[in-house]
DNA sequence: CGGCAGTTTGAGGTACGTCAAGAATAGTGG
DNA sequence: CCACTATTCTTGACGTACCTCAAACTGCCG
């Protein structure tokens, strides 16, 4: 039984409590966001929420690698975004109380804390800071949308792809002597889907980049250089 | 010299005040906002910021049509978004403190109100809702960047070309007998930026969709029938 | 051993980028 | 009103990259 005068905050003990949304609920506050808190595990390829989902509260990535992705009518779907531990998802639905238009499903296994629908408009409602944190995320992931729809008018898909193994080296990457190797948490569709190609073309652009030397591809299995300077490589 | 108990908003007369960011300014806070509060006429192609600026408050489109746009190092540009009388412009940077990552430019001949930074900051500590409501337009802009992340990846530069003349028809079409008509705000640069392709290929797009025959194209002035029911014609 | 999903490879067609030149348009000054 | 210029737009030619359909291959699991 929590004596709720000195309850203690359930992000407190998280790695990313200092960024969190929920770090500004003030004391008295604490016992209505501990009330609608939970934690989830996830296995791989296991769902959080699917598409055109009611919004079931706001989630807090705590391990792991969720993909937002939205399916298509044809059978095809869009990877939109790649949520790592500390990144808050399913913050429009909330926001803006109406289903879900992506879905959220594992890539490793994963641990996601979800602040339930009503306590988290009570606890937002009693503090506005954490609406500007919100909002905060929000501006964030305007940016990164931005950044892929420049990049996909400026940038060749293998550059893209380049780019991409070497975001993902630098979270995923162990060192191996002196190189980075990694297992790729994507499949070669879901990476066609996070470019914008076929699966087809995905393979042969690893086929490239393998040619090219300075990626070692086997597989899921990626190796590099620890400190690779093959950002030059141009717009090809 | 206005009574501040009873001082009108300067909103209050807007065609969009229903739906104005501004709106849930109590009355006690109006006399801030009405002090930070300025319109401004933009001729075509003056800008209302430059990319790099500072930000210098919240800008609301009144009148005409703005282009969002980012200059890149090589000198080729990306259109990011087409701001209309009601949206909400340079919000990322006044939320989050930090300079403009796009240029503001009239596409047509503009009417801007500004709310300063200093006065627009204390009117949303005040008022909470505001904060809310910025955040749904946030959200807006995620949705359609998203929307444009999808039709990157899934539609042919042709469709996508035609649903932007179809989206521009509906805002500038006047209808001409049993046609729309429009004087098109973009030149074909700026539609070649809009879609991330080189203007070379906006102009042969163009040329493919003359042929096809359900939009009739003559420089900048484009005709198509009131209800064109070419939703059809497919990714080719 | 035999499926099965994920991946790779091949062949052919289409579309886009690039470089280059030419045509149309708008703006300017006489 | 015309001539002139600058900009914008169009067209051509050629190489590259992507899509589609198809088939073969891989690893994995039953």
């Amino acid at each position: 039984m929590p004596n709720l005068s000195t309850q203690t905050h359930p992000c407190g003990a998280c790695d990313f409590y200092a960024d969190s949304v929920w770090k500004p609920v003030a004391s008295c506050s604490v016992s209505i966001l501990s009330r609608g808190f939970s934690r989830k595990n996830l296995g791989i390829g296991h769902p959080l929420y699917h598409q055109e989902d009611e919004n079931r509260g706001v989630f807090c990535v705590s391990k792991g690698l969720i993909a937002l992705r939205t399916n298509h009518h044809n059978g095809s779907s869009t990877l939109l975004r790649l949520a790592y531990p500390g990144d808050i998802i399913g913050f429009r639905s909330f926001l803006e109380n109406r289903p879900h238009r992506t879905e959220a499903r594992a890539l490793l296994a994963s641990r996601v804390c979800t602040v339930a629908r009503r306590d988290a408009q009570k606890v937002v409602q009693g503090n506005p800071s954490i609406l500007a944190r919100l909002a905060s995320r929000c501006i964030s992931e305007i940016d990164r949308n931005h950044d892929r729809i420049i990049a996909a008018a400026t940038t060749s898909n293998k550059q893209r792809l380049t780019d991409i193994l070497l975001r993902l080296m630098k979270v995923h990457g162990e060192p191996v002597g002196e190189r980075l190797r990694m297992q790729l948490p994507l499949s070669r569709s879901d990476l066609a889907d996070l470019i914008g190609v076929q699966p087809e073309t995905m393979s042969r652009l690893f086929t490239r980049i393998r040619t090219d030397g300075d990626i070692q591809v086997s597989g899921r299995e990626i190796q590099m250089l620890v400190d690779p300077s093959l950002r030059r490589s141009g717009h090809g």
